[in-house]
Order: C-alpha cells, then structure tokens, then sequence
DNA sequence: AACACAGTTGACCAAGCAGTCAAGTTTGAT
DNA sequence: ATCAAACTTGACTGCTTGGTCAACTGTGTT
C-alpha cells in the first residue's frame, strides 16, 4: 500500500497512515533505526504489526517517508534567506526560524541527528544534492555581505555549521542539558533564544 | 572475566582485551548500541564471539568499560579550568583542548553522541552526578570572572553548553560537514580551530 | 440485501542475535 | 617433560524480530 498510488486516500488510511507515522517517529528519533521495533510502533501507533505493514512494505520504508517528510522542511529556513535583505536582519531571523524549529520539533531535530551521527547513510544522497546546493548558494550570498562589510569577514560555511551546531544542540542533546541542570529548569531551552540572539550579535557585528 | 580481579594481567588478556575494546569503539561509535552486534565486534577484533565473551560477561559490559573509560577523560578540559587564571585565557584554553579532543578522538566523540541523543539511558547517573557537579562548580567560577568585568557577561550554562555545541559538532556531525563540503575540504575540522576561537574572542570580549 | 473491496489479525516462519558449554589447544612455571 | 591454569572454539540454545498468509470482519455502494 501507499506507495506510488495515484487514488485519493480513504478516511481510515489516512488516519492509521498518520497515527503509524507519529508513532513511527516517536519510536525512532528515541532509539534509532535499528533500536526500534516494529512491535513498539505498531503498538503506540494502536494497531497490529500486521497491520502496520498492510499500510507500510516495512520497516525501512515507514523511515524513508518520515525522513523524506522531514528533509523538505529542513529546507525552508535557510532557504528563505534573503539576499536582499539587510545582513543582520536576515542572519538573526534565520537564527530565530532555526532555533523555533528546534524547539518545536526536537523529535524531528533528534531523528535527523541520529542519522547523522551514524554516518548519514539513508541520507547521504539529499546531504550531498539539494542540501549542499543550498548551502553553496547562501555562503556566498553571505560572502557577498561580508565583502560589502554590513557583517564581520568569517569562513560563510563554518558560520552556517556554527548556527545548525547551537542551535540544535538544544534538542539533540537535551538529555544531557536536562540532566545537568536538573530541578534548575523548566525546559531545556529556557533562555536559549536570547543567548544564541545574543552570541550572533556579537558575532556578525562589523 | 575482567571483572573486579586485582590479579595482574597477563600479555594475553591485555592485548586481547584492548583489542576487543578498540573493536568495539568503532562499531558501537558508528552503529549504536542496539545497531552493533558480537559478531561484529569479535570481527573486527579478529576474536571468535565466544572468546570475545571469555574477557567481557556480555555485550552491555564492553559498552559500560568503554563509557567508563571514555567519562574520566570527557572531564578532564573542564576540570582544568583554572579560577585563578586569566578568564579570557583560560575559556580560550578549554575551547582549544575540547577541540583537540573532538578532532583526536572523534569515534569516542561519537560514542557519546549516540548515548545522549538517544536520552543517556546508560550514562544518566554519570550526568546527573559528576558533570553536574563540576559543571555547577566551574559556572560559579565564570560567573565570577563576569562579575568582576573580566568578561562580558552571559549565562555560564549556556555558555558551556555553546562551546560543547560549537566544538563537538565537527565530530558528531562529520558525515553531514563531509557531505556538504564534498572535494571542498580534506577534513571536516579543517578551519574549525581558527573559527571557534573567533567566535568566542568576539563573545567573551568585556 | 448483496457484494466487492478495504481493513484487520492470530498464527506462523526464517533469520539474526546474545549467550552457553563441553571439549579442545596453548602457555608458562616447575 | 609435566601439569594446571589460561585460552580458544564449533556447535548449540532460546529469544527477538521483520515479515507472511490465510481467514476473518467492517464499510460503503448499488
């Protein structure tokens, strides 16, 4: 099923779809690819696991369509960056678009990360098209600013890797924030926003 | 075996057991716990599984010896944080030597990087005992050295949480840095030494 | 009401895996 | 050379897990 089906979904596909691909993502930004069974989604998703399979051809194939789901939205902060913007304006929102993203969906942020750090190989290919050509374009939009001097002169593609770097490290290690900080906090992301607004505003200043 | 012996080791049980350990670093490291398998590891090793099982009482205890000996050697740039330093010296210090750490033993990086992410099941005692307290004592030193100007004036926590985020991302993110930057770069800390430490010249300044 | 098709599942299978064990070989101290 | 302890392993066990299947139930269209 689901598949390249052409045929409009029915109420209950939709529903089961949407409740497997939840539970999928639950299951899997917290234990990884292969720590993750299909009995624990098919469970918190509420169905069978023969079930599960009648709407997925596997378990490789429930990851692929959350990951692909997720890597389009990954896209859109950096992509709206405007080259004619103001620099500053333009970096500091990117900041802030990135930072709400992590916040909002850690689970998605985590999934991603988990891949990552496991080498990347489901993923390799988006990393190496569409990802790298975006990055390429916007270092040198922002080369392009650093040389009409409205920001500091720094290496554009370590500044992007600095801001995925700060701000995701919220919800990819916020197990480790939440354990050090203890009973200091509420959420590990409490005060984050106006720290990382201000390190890049020391950072980006002429 | 292993265990809590006080007999010396003979020339066998030290090679094997590091060989072993070795092995293991680098499959749990790329794979994740639940990911590796014995008969991996005993591979790599160039070990039979049961062997492998002679030195170690099972697969969880290769992983806790190699996280134990991993944890000491986590702390120790921090716990070299002198308060009786210079502040922008000695932060600037601590960011060189976590960044050595991170391009020297990106593998023990990664380890790392897997458990937390995965919510530190194995290493939340480690956390919540040892780092918490070193982290608590260090950021009462920092916040010191802002109170008397010596720096600007930030949240300590965040502050220790960035130079975490900025320096382990080269490692723990490696594939995603290699894959962007492709022929771009020979290593994915490449540039990282000169960037952070500009960064944080910028951050720190009083 | 009848019927086709969507949806559901208990029982099952084969592969993979951590861990055991008995029987073997190697090592090194005497 | 002898012997006990250290070391090694092929064959096996029991459990987990991804995936299948035949039989069943629910849905909605005519």
């Amino acid at each position: 099923m689901v598949r390249s089906d052409k045929k409009p979904l029915t109420r209950i596909q939709k529903q089961n779809i949407s409740a497997i691909l939840y539970a999928a993502l639950e299951v899997f930004s917290a234990h990884g690819f292969r720590g993750s069974t299909l009995d624990q989604i098919a469970n918190k998703a509420g169905l069978s696991k023969p079930n599960v399979l009648y709407y997925f051809n596997g378990k490789e194939a429930i990851h692929v369509a959350l990951l692909s789901d997720l890597l389009d939205t990954w896209l859109d902060p950096l992509r709206a960056l405007n080259p004619n913007g103001n620099a500053q304006d333009e970096l500091l929102a990117y900041i802030r678009r990135k930072l709400e993203l992590s916040r909002n969906f850690p689970r998605e942020s985590r999934l991603f990360a988990n891949e990552i750090v496991q080498g990347a190989p489901r993923i390799e290919n988006f990393l190496k098209g569409e990802l790298r050509i975006l990055v390429d374009e916007k270092a040198a939009v922002i080369a392009q600013w650093m040389d009409a001097g409205q920001i500091a002169e720094l290496d554009p593609y370590h500044l992007i890797f600095s801001i995925w770097a700060l701000t995701q490290h919220y919800s990819d290690f916020e197990a480790q924030i939440r354990f050090v900080r203890a009973d200091n906090i509420t959420a590990p992301h409490d005060g984050a926003q106006s720290f990382v607004e201000t390190i890049f505003n020391k950072v980006l200043a002429p």
